[in-house]
Parts: C-alpha cells; sequence; structure tokens
DNA sequence: CTGAAAGCGCTAACAA
DNA sequence: TTGTTAGCGCTTTCAG
C-alpha cells in the first residue's frame, strides 16, 4: 500500500475524511472534539500518514514554497545568501526552490515562470541582470517578491541591500589610519549599481577624510574579474599614478592586483595595500591574506526571508528595505605605507 | 482575470476540455484532428496558457521534478555539481529542488519526506553521511534514485564516482616523476568512503611504483578539514617523519599544511611538495599556487541527471554506475625535490 | 475523432 | 462538533 491519503486515516479512525483534515491541521483543529482529534491524530501517525501538500495546494492555492532567484549558483556569494534563506523560511515551515538564470534573461524568465506554475508563494530575486520588465510586470501581477543586493528602480519592493557605502567608509578610514594618504580605487563595473555606489563611496570619504582626491587614482573595471582588475591596475600604474592603496570593488578585483604585483615585483603590503570586498572564501590563504569588507550573507538570508514572509501573509504590508552594515575584516595585505 | 486554465483554452477554441488537454499534451495529440489540435494550440497560445503542473501532478502522480539532496550547499564542490545536474533535467523539462541537510540525518529525513510529499520524481543524493537505513528504506519503496560521490555498500543504486583511486595514482606518478622517493599521506577520514579509497589507492600506487612505502608516512585526518590537516601534518613532522612530498586527501588538508608551512618555515614546493584533491576554486591564487586532482563536478551532475532520467523513464532498467576520470593540475606547490 | 463523467487528495462552505 | 457536498485544474477511462 501506498502513502495512505486522508481517507485511509478517516476510515481507520472512524470519521469522516472533513473531520480529519481538521483534526489534523492546526489551525482547524479548535473545531473539533478534543478526544476525535487526539485519536486521528494517533492514527495517522500510526499509519505514517503524510498530507499531500500538492493536493492541498491545489485547493488553497498555497504551497509553502517560495522561489529563490540566483544568477550563479558557482558565485561563492550566493550559497551562504541561499542557506540564510532556508533558515529564514524553514521555521514558518516553507522550503524554498532554487534556480539559477546564469544571468540570462531568457533562462531567467523560463525559471521563474516556471517557479510560479509551481505555485510558490513569492519570490526572493537575487539577480543583479534582472530584466526590468519581468520584475516590474511581476511586481503588478501582485507576486509578492523580495530582492536581495539590489534596489529596482522604477517601484517599489521591498530589498535588502548591504550598506555598500559604509563599507568602503570602514575600508578608507582604516587605510588612512594606518597613514595611507594617496589610495586608489578600482571601481567594478558601471553598469552595476554596485559599482556606482562603492565608487560614489569611495570619493566622499577621500573627501571626508581629507586625503588625496586625485582624479587619477581611480580607474573603472569592465568586469568584476580578476582579469580586469590586473589589467586596470596596470593601467592605474603605467600612468605613472603614485599610490600607497588600493580599494578594490570587490575580492575578485583585488586579486586581479596580486597578479600584477607578482608581475612586476611589487611587494604587499610594503609598497602597496590592498582592500577587497566581499570576504570570499579561502582569502585568508592568499599570500599575503587579503583585507577585506565581510558582508554578512547569511544573516542578509535570513532577513531576505522574513521580509517575504510579512510580504506574503500581509501583501499590502507597505514594502520596507534594510540595509546591512558590513564589517572590515583586517588581515595581511593593509599596513602603513612604507614611504611618506 | 487569472491565469487562464484549460477550461478556458477549451471554451475559447469551441471543444470540450478533454480535447483541449489531449491536443494540447504531445503525447496524446495524435488523438485528435489535426487542425483541431491545431487550433486548440493557436488559442492557447493567444491566451497564454500554462499548464497548471501541480494539477496535472495529482492526477499523473508526476510532478516534472527531482530531488537533489545536498550536504552543504556552501562547500564549493556542491554547486558545479548542482548546475550540472540543472542542465542535465532541463532538456527533458524537468527541475530540480536542491536540498541542504548540513550533515544532520534529522535534518536530512526531513528535507528528503519534504521532497517526496512535493512528488519529485527521483532523487540525486550527494550525501556523503547519508543514514543508511534512510536510503535503504527509500530504495526498498521503490524511489528512483542516484548517488553521487558515493556508492552505497548494502543494495544497488546508480552511483556517479570519481575515480579517486586513478586520481591519487595520477598524483603519485607526478611527484615520482619528479624525483620523489618519501612521500606521505595525509588521508581523510576512515568514517568516510572517500578518504578510505585515496589511502588504498595511494598504498597501491606507492607499492606499484617502487617508491619508500614506509607506514609512518601515513597519517589520517579526524575531518575533511584545514585543522585537520595541520594537525595530521605536524604530528607526522614531530614524529620525525622524513618526507619530501604530501598527497594531501583533499584541498582543505592541504591547505592546513601551508599553515604549517608557514609556522614552521618550511618553503613549498622546495623543501616539501603538496598535492591536493578536489581542485576547488581560488586554489591558483595561492602562494604557492595549489597542484591538485580536478574533478568534473558539472559533467558529474548531468550524468547524474542523465542516470537519474533513465531510471525514471525505465524503473526496471538494472542500475549502472560510472566512474568519472579525473585530471591533474599540475601548479606551484610540487617541484623535484631538494635533496637527494 | 470528440464529449461526458469521474476522480487524483485535500479543504471550505454549508447543513445537521 | 461532525458530516455532506463541491470543487481546485487536469487527465483518463468510457461511450458515442
Amino acid at each position: 500500500m501506498q502513502t495512505p491519503t486522508l481517507r485511509d486515516v478517516a476510515e481507520a479512525a472512524g470519521v469522516h475524511a472533513a473531520t480529519a483534515s481538521r483534526a489534523l491541521n492546526p489551525a482547524t483543529r479548535g473545531l473539533v472534539n478534543v478526544d476525535t482529534a487526539r485519536r486521528v491524530i494517533k492514527v495517522a501517525d500510526s499509519l505514517g500518514y503524510r498530507p499531500n501538500p500538492i493536493a492541498r495546494g491545489l485547493k488553497t492555492a498555497r504551497s509553502g514554497t517560495v522561489g529563490v532567484v540566483i544568477p550563479d549558483l558557482t558565485n561563492p556569494l550566493f550559497p551562504p545568501i541561499a542557506r540564510g534563506i532556508e533558515r529564514g523560511l524553514e521555521a514558518a515551515g516553507y522550503s524554498a526552490l532554487l534556480v539559477n538564470t546564469d544571468n540570462d534573461s531568457g533562462r531567467e524568465r523560463a525559471q521563474v515562470e516556471s517557479l510560479l506554475s509551481r505555485q510558490v508563494e513569492g519570490l526572493i530575486v537575487a539577480t543583479a541582470l534582472v530584466e526590468h520588465p519581468l520584475l516590474e510586470e511581476l511586481h503588478r501581477r501582485g507576486v509578492p517578491m523580495v530582492m536581495v543586493h539590489r534596489r529596482p528602480d522604477g517601484f517599489e519592493v521591498p530589498s535588502i541591500l548591504p550598506d555598500d557605502a559604509a563599507g568602503v567608509r570602514l575600508a578608507v578610514e582604516h587605510l588612512a589610519a594606518l597613514g595611507h594618504r594617496r589610495i586608489a580605487h578600482l571601481a567594478g563595473p558601471t553598469t552595476t549599481s554596485t559599482g556606482v555606489v562603492r565608487a560614489r563611496a569611495f570619493h566622499s570619504a577621500v573627501r571626508d577624510l581629507g586625503l588625496d582626491a586625485d582624479p587619477s587614482l581611480t580607474t573603472t573595471c569592465a568586469l568584476w574579474s580578476e582579469e580586469s582588475g590586473a589589467v586596470a591596475l596596470r593601467r592605474l600604474l603605467d600612468g605613472g599614478a603614485d599610490l600607497t592603496a588600493v580599494v578594490a570593488g570587490n575580492d575578485l578585483i583585488a586579486l586581479g592586483c596580486y597578479d600584477v604585483f607578482t608581475e612586476r615585483g611589487i611587494e604587499c603590503p610594503a609598497d602597496i595595500s590592498v582592500v577587497g570586498f566581499n570576504d570570499m572564501p579561502f582569502l585568508d590563504k592568499l599570500r599575503p591574506p587579503l583585507t577585506t569588507v565581510a558582508i554578512p550573507h547569511h544573516e542578509i538570508g535570513t532577513e531576505a526571508a522574513r521580509l517575504l514572509l510579512d510580504a506574503i501573509g500581509d501583501p499590502t504590508r507597505p514594502s520596507r528595505s534594510v540595509l546591512f552594515p558590513l564589517s572590515l575584516v583586517v588581515r595581511g595585505s593593509t599596513a602603513a605605507p612604507a614611504r611618506g
């Protein structure tokens, strides 16, 4: 015999299926005689009854699942967020359906449709390249939604963002405290909001701290990649930039700097200090271990889950966004400048 | 109006819902007049009809989903496997439901139950610590299943395994070719099949190649972790072991060796060469970049998906297992020994 | 080739 | 407090 159905339980307990349903559902248990309820529960238990959420979903249009849209699971940023989300959901009895989009808007649309047709009750979207029309359409359709690491510009959706500006400021303050005055910034692509926000924050931090605000100390990377970072630093150095420290747009860009150091015999941190951003895994294994700004991915995930559950519970609730504080992880790649 | 239902389509096309169903389902389309079918399809298309897989699943007990059970998504081993699985499934129109178990057998059981109750048609299990009873029970229940990176011992389940033995042999051969004769092995935990298999392969490789088969050159790590690796290497060194190279059970263990090198002023590869296993991300960024055995995770995932789809398609098909060839990625942590 | 009718497992009125 | 009756959206006999 296959997994027993509600009817089997009802029959075995000598009650009607509806009564069994009520007894088994904590929310409606109050409507049922305490003894009957107890009996039904016992029978269900002994039969190993598991409610079929599919059948339930068909009736209630609720599935107990939410969709999590991630551009690329192999990017170490996302797994901790995904785990945080799972953790945040499980207390409420929800579970997450993860999908990869590979940053392809066609795939993304298909995946989202598939999630929706599986009756997810809401979406957590962590994509940077989300195609706007899709998001806006979903929002109009009233799909509960939370964005992670990105805020849409046209409309109001709750979002969870790392406080990039504060993070960059931490990095610059740290370098300034060590005595650096000529700090360069290898900004992330201007096509990403993150890149822009961090660059802007860098400039205000430099200004506020009264450091050398030389425009020739800033350059932009074409991609968030090691190779782009290397290219950018070479460009700066070849242009004769006089710098003692670098704030990289993210860790990969910082890794690119390491490559240039090796290539040109530059000592880090003696000649140039470097700060990354993200605190990817294994950064502490580099030589020197990379100082970087850490993002609490797991907490961000948990919070995203909470916001989404809130939105599902009360769709009229005004959308609330949260900015997460970051912290600086000081390792070996930063030190006082060797020269004045 | 919400997403249109089959009835809406049928009505708009002037046919009965049953006919519309047949026309829309490629498998039954033959039973319907070609023109009618065409018309229905056109109407469905123009209405933006999406079949509700939940309703369908209720009837057919098929859901188009498979469950993927992963111990820890933040372990860089697994994301590429997950992506491979997704890729392998998508062609067949299936999608994957990912769950984390955190290596907790209670969680694992709960997650698997939840997957099953969501009508997944099969399971890809990548857990090392899978509690046997669960697996065996699932197997008895006839749940189609594929194991990744592990073979159950009591019963027959298709599994995809990296050819660990061949990988270890590659590592040892590489070191032998460089002139090493006294090679140590920091084995993974004996509680894991991987740990045991690699250790055994190490010993036969050493023997076959006529190297020094000194038992004092082998030790076992309590965990697959950096810290355990460091502890193990210290133990060997403190015991006065005379070695010029180390084959580590995996990359994390190799990283532990790096820590000991730093701690004790040992030069790598000049004093001691190290080979890892897995080719985690960013190993090329270490100083020195780690030579390691690479596992084709993505391909393994794709193949796992294929095997599972096969098993779902024909549950009687005899279970087939595949051993995946590995390759050695030579980087800077291995070189000829400095002394004879 | 197409329609009618039943039912997958569950829940939500409504009635008793 | 419990049972009856529908029906979620779809597929699948079974007739016609």
